[in-house]
DNA sequence: TTTATGGCTGTCA
DNA sequence: ATGACAGCCATAA
């Protein structure tokens, strides 16, 4: 574990249940803009059980990003649809409506 | 060291 | 809408 993947995480957590972030916007939130695929690689190194709630991260179209192993997209779509989160006939998730307005939650700072 | 491979993303055709 | 490409950079080998 090292301070960027801490910082990662940080903000993973602060997802909001019911909502959903993109990898950029975790990158962004995170002070490591342009990183989403490096956020993209904290996540998967988590994989067990943690209190990360990485299954709140989807890519910037809103769907559930494709791995190696494709077991996790099914879990992922699962514990989404048990936060209410909604996807369309095209199984993709209306950002402007889950999406996380971070500024909204996020602590100020300037 | 160098290469290859990723839970990505914006741009352009 | 779809697909190719180029940036991005941590890990593993």
């Amino acid at each position: 574990m090292n301070r960027t993947y801490a910082r990662i995480y940080a903000v993973v957590k602060r997802i909001p249940k019911g909502r959903v972030a993109t990898y950029g916007q975790v990158a962004v939130l995170a002070r490591m803009p342009r990183r989403a695929r490096q956020v993209g690689y904290a996540l998967s190194a988590l994989t067990d059980q943690s209190d990360i709630p990485w299954h709140r991260v989807v890519n910037a179209k809103g769907e559930i990003s494709r791995r190696k192993n494709p077991i996790y997209e099914d879990i992922q779509r699962a514990l989404l649809k048990t936060e209410k989160v909604r996807f369309d006939t095209a199984g993709r998730i209306n950002l402007a409506r889950f999406g996380w307005q971070a500024a909204a939650s996020a602590p100020k700072r300037f």
